[in-house]
DNA sequence: GTCGAAAATGAAAATTGTTTTCGTAATCCA
DNA sequence: TGGATTACGAAAACAATTTTCATTTTCGAC
């Protein structure tokens, strides 16, 4: 039953960014594509902040002659259609997130196990405001990142086992 | 008199940082050459948020057969030394800022002309601590950027000229 | 349905920023 | 003043992403 739920909401989910997408697509005057729609409902399936590279391997699955360049592409539309954030942690390779309920929301990244946990602070946010106010300067958007560690190192020790055993697999 | 005493400061400055280096130099068992003296004395010179094509360019001033390997690796040496921080604002290419007096601060970008403002709030760092002490999290550094406007058009819009003049001069 | 202009695809090449390699040169301690 | 160690610099390698270009697909007009 809990896992009856959980699939139907996923769907639902699912379901309703594909509509947005197709909505998007259209008032461009953009076209449809068995590639994009691929893309996209794989991506809306997946949870975290995905890489290019997972989205891809992932894509794969559903249709192997899908390559990079499409999948870039893709996900440049998402992002222009509001559909999707971009992030880069530290450095490098730039991942994507379908940003659910919450609006907006920032990371904390435990530097040991990879965890990356998100948070939302009305009060935080307003200081940036009270902040921008002071220096004549107005705020489209901000980044925020804690860096650090987790303080439960029983779990985050699980966590960083858990991905060194992936990796391995991989 | 008032243009000597900023140069009598900036010379401060930057034999303080020369020092510095140099003792991390020898801590580490390194080597004193002509080339990373240069870089890091031109560095020092410079204000702001400098890439590597910036630095490069003025060092080669100085002496244009040190090339973009010696400077990549210098500026590694110069934050591994605790000198310099690496910034990344939005994406692309990193940025290097020797820290003056203050220890730490957070950016405000323009996106129209480019001003990057800086400014440091203890309420924001408390109260990102709270957060993070809520999420049973440890924070060791963090970075917080503001992206958005000036609200001076008159300002924004002279540096934003500025700008494109330098650009077509170089 | 068919046509055809416009848009999209995918493989490969190009770009960008950065790191590494490797043969040569400089440093510095015994 | 060796001579082992470290650094340099030009060029090659790299990694992530973008662009090119020849071919295929889409979709509105007929
Ligand atoms: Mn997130
Ligand atoms: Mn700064
Ligand atoms: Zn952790
Ligand atoms: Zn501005």
């Amino acid at each position: 039953m809990a896992q009856e739920q959980k699939d139907q909401v996923d769907e639902n989910f699912v379901k309703e960014k594909e509509a947005a997408f197709a909505e998007f697509i259209q008032r461009k005057g953009l076209k449809t594509t068995r590639q994009r729609n691929t893309i996209i409902s794989t991506f809306f399936r997946l949870r975290g902040h995905i890489s290019v590279e997972e989205l891809l391997t992932e894509v794969k699955k559903a249709n192997p002659r899908i390559g990079y360049a499409t999948v870039y592409r893709t996900l440049h539309l998402l992002v222009e259609s509001n559909l999707v954030d971009e992030r880069r942690f530290g450095y490098g390779l730039a991942r994507y997130e379908g940003h659910s309920d919450v609006e907006h929301h920032d990371h904390m990244i435990c530097l040991e196990c990879g965890m990356i946990s998100e948070f939302f602070n009305p009060r935080l946010e307003a200081l940036q405001e009270k902040l921008a106010e002071e220096n004549n300067f107005t705020i489209f958007r901000h980044r925020l990142e804690l860096y650090g560690a987790c303080q439960d190192k029983e779990a985050c020790d699980r966590r960083k086992n858990q991905k060194a055993a992936e990796a391995q697999g991989a």
